[in-house]
DNA sequence: ATAGGGTTAG
C-alpha cells in the first residue's frame, strides 16, 4: 500500500494527501502509523499533525487511538490541542475535551480563537453549566468574546443548558447576528419550553432555516399542539424527511393515528423518502393501537428493505409493538434473532414479558441479562418488579427492589413504588396499606393515569367499590384521562400498504 | 481545522 518513501517538502504535499485522504480505517491508520515510526518521521510534526487528525476526527470510532498517540508527543502544537479537543467533544465521551483543556492550561499553552468552541462543545454536551461558565469567564479573559464563533457557541451553550438571559444579553450584544446566533437562541427558548418567546422570535428572523423550522413543528408537536405544527407546517418553504417525520411523530402522540397516515401518504405522493425514524412512528402507532396485521406488514417490509439486518432501535420497537399486541411469541423470536443487542432491547423484551403475565420467563431473561454483564437501568426494574407483583413473589420482588438500590444506585421512582405497593396491598390483602401509600405517591405526581389505575386495582382486588369509584372520580378532577384515539386499523391505512409491499418492486 | 440545529422505543 505504502509504496514510496517520503523525501524532501513541499513536493510531498499532494503525495501526502492523498494518502491521508485513503486512510478510512483503523487498520489503515496503523499502517501509515508503522510508515511513521520505521521511517523516523515520529518527530515529523505535520506527520503527527496529520495522525491526530485523522485518528481524532477523520474516522469515526478511534478516537481512543487518538488519545494513546496524543500521550506520547511530548510537545504538542496548538493544532494538536485543539484536534484532540475537538475530536474528544464529538466522542461520547466529552468529558475528555474538558480534561484536555485543563492539562493545557497546566502546561502553559495558550489557548486561542479555535479552542473554545470545541470546549464549550463538550460542556453543552455534558449540560455541565459550571465548567461552561468557568469557559465563558476564560473566552473573556483570552479576548475572544467578540470572536463569531466564540460568541455564538456561548449563546448556544446558555440558551441550551445554562442562563436563557445570558443568552440573550450575548446575542443582543452581538456585532453580527447570523442565522446560526438567531438559531441557537430561538431553539433555546423553545425546547425549555418557553414557546412563545421562542415565537416571537423566530417570526422576527430575518433569515429562517429549516432546523429552526423543523424546531418550531417539533417543539408544537410534542405538547400536543398540532393545529400550531399544522400551520407552520403548511406555512414552511422547504420540507424535508425531519419536517415530516415531526408531524407523523406528534399525530402519534396524541393518538390521532388517521392523520398519522395520512401525512404518510402525503409525503409519498410529493416523493418524500419514509426512513427509519419515520417507520418507528409508525410501529408505536401499531403499538398504541394493537393493530398486529399493519405492524407485521411493516416488520415484513423492512426486513426486505434492510435485507434481513434491522438496527437495534428498530429491533426495540418491534419487539415492543409485538408485545403491546400480544403477540409474545413473536416478539421473542425477534429478540432471539437480534444478532445486536442495547439495554432497551433487553427492557422491551422483560417488560413487554412481564405485562403480558409470563413472569417467570421476564424474570429469566433478567437473570441471562444480568450474567451477560449488561447494565439494567431503571426502566429495566420496572418489569422486573411489575413480573414479580404479578406472580406474588413478595420475596424476590424485595430482593430486586434492594438491588436496584444498592447493587446499581438507582433510585426508586414513582414507577417502582408503584410496583411494590401493588405487591404488598394486593397480596398481603393490605388494603390500608396500599391506599396510605399509593395516595402518598399520588400526592408525588398528579398526572399518570397508571397510577390511578394501581390505585383503582388495590380497592377492585378488596371489593372495596366505593373506592374504585373515588379513584375515578380523583382522575376527571385532575385532568387525567385515558385518550380513545382512533385505531390505524380504523385509519385509511390504504398508502400504507401500497407503500410497504408496492414501492420495493418499482 | 473553526460555531448552531430537527425525527424514534422504554
Amino acid at each position: 500500500m505504502i509504496r514510496k518513501r517520503t523525501t524532501g517538502n513541499s513536493s510531498n504535499l499532494h503525495q501526502r494527501s492523498t494518502l491521508w485522504r485513503k486512510c478510512t480505517n483503523l487498520r489503515t491508520l496503523k499502517q501509515i502509523h508503522a510508515f511513521v515510526i520505521i521511517n523516523g518521521f515520529n518527530s515529523n510534526s505535520s506527520a503527527l499533525r496529520e495522525l491526530i487528525y485523522t485518528s481524532a476526527i477523520a474516522i469515526s470510532f478511534t478516537i481512543d487511538y487518538a488519545h494513546r498517540l496524543f500521550a506520547h508527543i511530548t510537545e504538542p502544537d496548538l493544532f494538536m490541542w485543539n484536534t484532540m479537543i475537538r475530536g474528544s467533544a464529538q466522542s461520547p465521551n466529552p468529558f475528555l475535551a474538558v480534561s484536555l483543556y485543563t492539562q493545557m492550561e497546566r502546561r502553559c499553552v495558550r489557548p486561542d480563537d479555535y479552542t473554545f468552541p470545541f470546549v464549550l462543545k463538550a460542556c453543552t454536551k455534558l449540560s455541565w453549566v459550571n465548567m461552561g461558565c468557568v469557559i465563558h469567564g476564560k473566552v473573556v479573559k483570552f479576548g475572544f468574546e467578540s470572536n463569531t464563533f466564540a460568541r455564538n457557541t456561548l449563546i448556544h451553550f446558555h440558551a441550551n443548558c445554562g442562563d436563557l438571559r445570558v443568552a440573550s444579553e450575548l446575542f443582543d450584544g452581538s456585532a453580527k447576528r447570523d442565522v446560526v446566533a438567531w438559531s441557537a437562541l430561538t431553539t433555546g427558548y423553545a425546547r425549555r419550553g418557553k414557546l412563545s418567546i421562542a415565537r416571537g422570535l423566530f417570526d422576527e428572523m430575518p433569515v429562517k432555516d429549516l432546523v429552526s423550522w423543523n424546531v418550531m413543528i417539533t417543539c408544537y408537536a410534542k405538547r400536543g399542539e398540532m393545529q400550531s405544527a399544522r400551520e407552520l407546517f403548511d406555512e414552511v418553504p422547504k420540507r424535508d424527511v425531519v419536517t415530516w417525520n415531526a408531524m407523523i411523530a406528534g399525530y402519534v402522540l396524541c393518538g390521532s393515528h388517521k392523520q398519522a397516515v395520512e401525512m404518510f401518504e402525503e409525503m409519498k405522493c410529493v416523493g418524500e423518502r419514509p426512513d427509519e425514524v419515520t417507520m418507528l412512528s409508525l410501529l408505536s402507532a401499531c403499538s398504541d393501537s394493537g393493530a398486529l396485521d399493519v405492524g407485521e406488514k411493516i416488520h415484513c417490509a423492512l426486513l426486505e428493505i434492510c435485507s434481513g439486518h434491522l438496527s437495534i432501535v428498530l429491533g426495540n420497537v418491534i419487539i415492543d409493538m409485538y408485545a403491546k399486541c400480544g403477540s409474545i411469541e413473536k416478539a421473542l423470536e425477534v429478540f432471539r434473532g437480534m444478532r445486536e443487542k442495547d439495554e432497551s432491547t433487553w427492557n422491551s423484551i422483560i417488560g413487554g414479558l412481564a405485562f403480558h403475565g409470563h413472569s417467570e420467563e421476564a424474570i429469566c431473561l433478567f437473570k441471562e441479562m444480568r450474567r451477560m454483564k449488561i447494565r439494567p437501568n431503571e426502566i429495566t426494574f420496572v418489569g422486573v418488579l411489575v413480573a414479580c407483583s404479578h406472580a406474588g413473589k413478595v420475596k424476590e420482588g424485595r430482593r430486586y427492589f434492594n438491588l436496584m438500590r444498592d447493587e446499581y444506585n438507582i433510585e426508586p421512582n414513582i414507577r417502582h413504588y408503584g410496583c411494590m405497593v401493588d405487591m404488598l396491598g394486593t397480596i398481603h390483602g393490605n388494603v390500608e396499606l396500599g391506599r396510605h401509600a399509593n395516595e402518598q405517591l399520588l400526592k408525588m405526581r398528579r398526572d399518570q393515569s397508571g397510577d390511578y389505575v394501581l390505585l383503582s386495582n388495590i380497592y377492585a382486588s378488596q371489593g372495596e367499590w366505593d373506592g374504585v369509584e373515588r379513584v375515578r372520580q380523583l382522575m376527571d378532577d385532575s385532568g387525567v384521562k385515558k385518550e380513545p384515539g382512533c385505531s390505524l386499523i380504523e385509519a385509511d391505512n390504504k398508502a400504507l400498504m401500497h407503500y410497504l409491499f408496492d414501492s420495493n418492486s418499482k
